[in-house]
DNA sequence: TTGCGATGGAACGGAACCGTATCGTCCTTA
DNA sequence: TAAGGACGATACGGTTCCGTTCCATCGCAA
């Protein structure tokens, strides 16, 4: 029986390594290294280096999708906008989720992976958000929901993964702010 | 003297491997190959695989530089938009920038040079964009230059790097209105 | 023609990596 | 108490990589 706290080590410590050396440089050696655990333990969970990360990467994303539901536009978005500023503002995910944004534009099982797993489940579940604003009358029967969702998701996360520089107190209101009026636009 | 056409056929198969398998896998081995060239001819060239990366990739990121001054801010941001989507487009482009990008959150040299060669003096080019609107009275003195700047690169660049679906008809020019929305917001 | 220098190709040492195998040790369960 | 299995550690073969070195060839200038 494997022992869950040896394959708690090595998760935490796959995801130390994936954001120090992102995931072309990850080596199974340095996880186990890190992780004070033998190669063998690893070998014994998953049978190569890429299904121990799709697995440990897939676990996560899925259990990371959470919708807020506030009974208004502005307060599903602000909300939402909170929650995505938490996740990318954890100093892992900060490194991760850029490399596997890169990574999901490759060919391999873990692109696949991602796209299936993630990507396409969290747009889904965002859609719901401007569904449920136009069930409401606030925004009109032919929103366009794929460009809003451009909006809802871009900036914030060009500001935390791209530029990289700390929000200024009062950002995350103004934020708010332009994207609704973006979405009324 | 070193041939011209010989570091020209380095440098275009170096992108073409890093596209395909990003600059943590990149080899140097392997863009030797690529290019039909001996490794001999590279370390002729740069000392090291970090050298000829970040000055390879320096110098297009700096010529790529280009800001439209066509007299409205609805003009600036269509075309900058323009600029954008065409860029993001060229299958290379694609997948070297979102590498980049998550390479330039890690330590190293080659994220220094990314830093201060291409993200400052792209967003201080794009910053004047907004300056001239408010000079020309189409923005308020007090607009959020910042935060308008995120709206402006924002949105696209999740659309063709994140969600990496083709955009359809008349996709720029309601993405063109609902940014200079925000940016009035 | 002679000579210089860049070239492609090949090989090298040393290091890292993957996936497997083999230890002796420890913990759990029967 | 005895048996089984997961454990950390270590080493292995085979591959890949970096950076260096050597070689024969080719182009070009004197």
């Amino acid at each position: 029986m494997l022992q869950d706290d040896v394959t708690e080590a090595i998760a935490g410590a796959f995801f130390e390594e994936l954001a120090d050396n992102g995931y072309g440089r990850l080596s199974v050696d340095a996880v186990a290294r890190r992780a004070g655990v033998g190669k063998a333990a690893i070998y014994r969970r998953w049978n190569s280096k890429d299904r121990m990360a799709v697995e440990l990467i897939s676990a996560v994303a899925i259990a990371a999708i959470d919708l807020p539901d506030t009974g208004s536009l502005r307060g599903d978005v602000r909300e939402y906008l909170a929650n995505a500023r938490a996740a990318l503002q954890h100093p892992l995910v900060a490194k991760i989720v850029p490399d596997l944004l890169a990574e999901a534009n490759r060919a391999g099982d873990l692109a696949e992976a991602l796209l299936s797993a993630v990507r396409d489940p969290r747009r889904a579940k965002a859609a719901e958000l401007l569904h449920r604003a136009i069930a409401r009358g606030e925004l009109p029967d032919d929103t366009d929901i794929d460009l809003c969702l451009d909006f809802l998701a871009g900036p914030l996360y060009w500001r935390l993964t791209a530029i990289h520089t700390p929000l200024p107190a009062g950002y995350l209101d103004r934020l708010t702010d332009k994207t609704v009026a973006a979405f009324l636009a």
